[in-house]
RNA sequence: GCCGCGUUAGCUCAGUUGGUAGAGCAAGGGACUGAAAAUCCCUGUGUCCUUGGUUCGAUUCCGAGACGCGGCA
């Protein structure tokens, strides 16, 4: 029996200041920083995503950010796959991996220790399925889920669209049903030590939340999203993105900036409390009051 | 000062022919094994401005007052 690799994980709200710890235990315990950010992966996305700068990382090797041009696709899949290995390669170095972020989704595929292969998406696919819940309602599109894989259907509720696609997608591409394409082993393959950041008063993080957004606005994320806007239009990392998305509509003259930074806050409260709410839901996690 | 309109949920407002009220947004809770900063599900929230009167009963009708908005002086 191959001896287990020991990684940390960092879990915890957006702003509740991850990065900053996972540099000073990077410090204490020689470990290098895995990001597990669904945005930070992509190059120029830099204020809005609160990526570190190389001055914060401190001499500290970070992988898993600037990885991709903003037009590019990228999923969980990917993530585990180039983490295992990254994990691997840094624990043969004797060095210990740190994995940080936001993207609760991807830390529990990885150290859940479910087993998935890439399936790219499909654009043409989407379109489609998308134009038929326009036009015929999405209860359509989710009996074409019902008939491909029933138990599947019956996890995903109908008005969630971008699942039933997703899931459709999948199986059509793999020609098999999803229990069957994506497994799970019963132990992780790694020695977690899990450590969650969050605070006993929700009114305190909200306004760590409120003060991030006031200082990248000094910092100039208006500038990084009108540049990224003009070179790129609306694609749908920028639209999905909390701190860009908001921002599009200012630019088109169609709200105002006061009412485009309200709108950052408020969306960047929201994603907190459904950060929690998944994180919560693992027993593992130790926390820490901030 | 006079005339008119308004005051109901955190906000914008609807409503009750008199039987203590409901939408949207905000907020809270939750799901999540494949786009996850995405997506989806569930749930309330009240001195109905105050005070007298009429009434079995007033947030609703009548009087007075307060506050806000507009017009005239």
């Amino acid at each position: 029996m191959v001896k287990k690799h020991r990684v940390i994980a960092i879990v915890g709200p957006t702003a509740s200041g991850k990065t900053k710890l996972a540099i000073d235990l990077a410090h204490k315990n020689n470990g290098e920083i895995i990001s597990a950010d669904s945005r930070m992966v992509y190059k120029y996305f830099d204020i809005a995503t609160a990526k570190p700068t190389l001055a914060e990382r401190d001499g500290v090797p970070h992988y898993l950010i600037d990885i991709l041009e903003p037009e590019e696709d990228y999923s969980v899949a990917n993530f585990v796959d180039v983490t295992k290995e990254l994990i691997e390669n840094i624990s043969e170095r004797g060095k210990l991996p740190i994995i940080v972020g936001g993207t609760g989704l991807y830390f529990k595929v990885l150290l859940g220790n479910y087993n998935l292969p890439r399936v790219a998406a499909n654009a043409e696919l989407r379109e489609e399925l998308e134009n038929l819940a326009a036009s015929q309602g999405v209860e359509k599109v989710h009996e074409i889920l019902q008939k491909l894989d029933n138990e599947a259907a019956k996890r995903i509720h109908p008005n969630n669209l971008v699942r039933v696609i997703r899931s459709i997608e999948i199986i059509e591409a793999a020609k098999k049903p999803l229990a069957e394409i994506a497994t799970k082993g019963d132990v992780s393959d790694y020695d977690i030590e899990w450590i969650g950041l969050n605070t006993t008063e929700r009114s305190v993080l909200y306004e760590r939340i409120n003060r991030r957004v006031d200082e990248m606005l000094e910092r100039g994320l208006i500038d990084e999203a009108k540049t990224l806007y003009e070179k790129y239009g609306k694609i749908s990392s920028l639209m999905n993105t909390i701190g860009y998305q908001e921002l599009l509509p200012y630019f088109d003259n169609e709200v105002s900036l006061d009412d485009a930074v309200d709108s950052i806050k408020q969306n960047t409260r929201r994603y907190a409390k459904r950060q929690l709410s998944l994180f919560l839901a693992n027993p593992d996690i130790n926390w820490r009051d901030l």
